[in-house]
DNA sequence: CTGAAAGCGCTTACAG
DNA sequence: CTGAAAGCGCTTACAG
């Protein structure tokens, strides 16, 4: 494997300009340090090092990973030739030799905006804050359908790309999370099977009780739902409780007050339309997430309905700049960021063999803003 | 590096209980194929094949390199073997012999969500798409003060983690950048010096003289700019080609027409209070991103101000959703998908030595929505 | 066209 | 407490 790469055989590569050309035209700006070395730096490895300060390579690399082993005279002296000479192990061969690669893998669901999606996001926030602490790269993929059928997600493990994965945005129908239970995998923000699988998520449950709670306080009697993705656990858990909720208040729960708003903007407009059509009394919506939420607003406003006087709306998620939109949002605040460092911070402690199983769930608060109010009277 | 990593010496790894006792739970989910096997799967090397087809390993791996020094024959009685054990090789063990890890890395600037960003979001989506297919991994870092003190960006090629690196959100003022300039790097939608680093960016000069046109074309002379990080060159673009088309239409140009928004909905909130403040006869107003622009729109709405009757306002980006608006947003088109796809595959040839200097200009055009219209007669 | 051997740069028992 | 040696799983000249 040198220069030819698979299917790329054609075209000799021209490696006499490089990098060196282009570091040789004038430059204005602040550089850091380094007498400006400009040839691609020799590497220097360990046996540089052993051979500098006199100790065998073993020795080296005892000092390195702080092994106790070593005596403290040896481990400064050693150490100050590494700091002297720049030093660096190369990761390859530490992880070649070595157990760990210390690198995660987050798997993102296939939808076309997941990167500048704001849930995923702030997960994934807490995730890269998380991991860097404790030393751990990350490597971010889309499960798409070819992924999956090319096993790419099998091989991340096997081909040693990483000792463990994150799968963000995924629920029971996706059937290749089991391929991957053998190895170190959660399974973020939701549940699969009964705990088959690891994984952390918010307590939706807890949630839609606090929002439930929050509109029945109200006054509210005619509450319709805007859920999505049914199959997965914890949207069942919204609903159930939802449904539980209302008929705990002596309400009969009207099949006809629910619809499906998949999650998007667009879903949760076009889900307000129809439950206000197919009930005019309705005066609250409970929606399974923000941008459903935001959907069904825009809808309500552009129809004559005034949010909240008409009608109340709750969301789930409590991503940025809510408090921005007119009205603010009412809504289930899920602590997206906690949750990003407790899945890495679980994965890691799976890696090591600390615990043998994780199964963890963070709780809600519900943020009260603009988007509700006591109900309308008539 | 045993289990044993830095700075945690203490808990001996309780090894005994692992990913075994997990999967020997009842499990009622659809397995993709396999016979359930439990076990840790003992990995197979390039040896274990080697010995099954009754060849050198040298052979082996020129079948799974494709070397076409290997005659049809074997190579197919080879990968027939390959195929039936299952065999993957070892990444880091490839990597550790060959010149390249088949990784790139991603650095994102250290804003609170640039996870959850939409223009980060787009480009990243098409860097992910590219990489996939060129066989390539991403590597997604921030880099935050820390970050760069540690130089922890130099490690990533140093430690031989990546092959190259893609800079997003950076400009002029980040200094880190120039330690990189030895080595494979791409700085994605900006410049640096002049030519001092590789680059591909948006054509912000041409959306500039579009948003100009259009404004100018509509009857606006007295036209606002709401600006960002004057110290990025292709921020400077948009406000050079704005000062140069009122001049060119004849209009003088006021130093009080301009604010600066910080590229945020907030900063383009102030930014609007503080030129319609300053002067009462604007009629439009061209923001430097999106994100100020709706922040702009949204303080207008709420202060009296018709969108676009009063005042016409013009975006930068197109990011998703912005049709949803209300008004929708008139904004100058950046391809940022393609953006992250060029991006890549220039980083990937330059890796390979295929080329010596990448400067690439991408075209935007202007997406006319609601936010602007013919400019008030008083 | 194929194989034996050296080497990539580390870690880890095993001696001492 | 330290070193010599084997080994991790590949690729790459070098022979033949």
């Amino acid at each position: 494997m040198t220069a030819k790469l698979k299917g790329e055989t054609r075209e000799p590569p021209d490696i006499t300009r490089t990098a060196v050309t282009a570091a040789a035209e004038p430059i204005q700006v602040n550089f850091n340090s380094l007498p400006a070395e400009e040839n691609p730096p020799e590497r220097i490895s360990i046996r540089d090092v052993a051979k500098q300060a006199g100790v065998s390579i073993a020795t080296v690399s005892m000092v390195v990973n702080q092994n106790p082993r070593i005596s403290r005279g040896t481990h400064v002296r050693v150490q100050r030739v590494i700091d002297s000479m720049g030093y660096r192990p190369n990761r390859l061969a530490q992880s070649l030799s070595s157990r760990y690669t210390q690198v995660l893998a987050v798997i993102l669901p296939p939808l076309r905006h997941a990167f500048a999606d704001a849930y995923f996001g702030e997960i994934l926030s807490g995730i890269s804050d998380r991991a860097g602490k404790l030393g751990h790269k990350l490597l971010i993929e889309q499960a798409k359908p070819q992924y999956i059928k090319e096993g790419k997600h099998i091989e991340l493990y096997e081909r040693r790309f990483v000792d463990g994965v994150l799968c963000l945005g995924f629920n029971e129908k996706h059937g290749f999370l089991s391929d991957l239970r053998q190895y170190p995998m959660i399974l973020v923000d939701n549940r699969f099977g009964e705990g088959v699988l690891d994984y952390v998520h918010c307590d939706y449950r807890m949630g839609a009780k606090q929002a439930m709670n929050c509109l029945l306080q109200l006054g509210h009697r005619n509450i319709g739902m805007i859920y999505a993705a049914p199959e997965s656990p914890t949207a069942r858990d919204v609903l159930e409780v939802y449904t539980t909720e209302l008929r705990n208040a002596g309400i009969e729960v009207k099949e006809s007050w629910m619809a499906d708003g998949c999650f998007t903007d667009e879903g949760g407009a076009a889900a307000a339309d129809l439950l206000t059509h197919r009930d005019k009394d309705l005066t609250a919506l409970l929606c399974g997430n923000d941008k459903m939420a935001l959907g069904a607003i825009r809808y309500l406003v552009e129809h004559g309905h005034k949010v909240p006087q008409d009608i109340s709306v709750v969301g789930f998620d409590d991503i940025q700049h809510l408090a921005y939109a007119n009205p603010s949002l009412t809504t289930v605040h899920l602590p997206l960021y906690e949750l990003g460092v407790a899945a890495c911070e679980r994965l890691v402690s799976r890696i090591r063999g600390k615990v043998d199983r994780v199964a963890e769930v963070l709780p809600t608060h519900l943020v009260l803003r603009e988007s509700t109010s006591i109900v309308r009277t008539r």
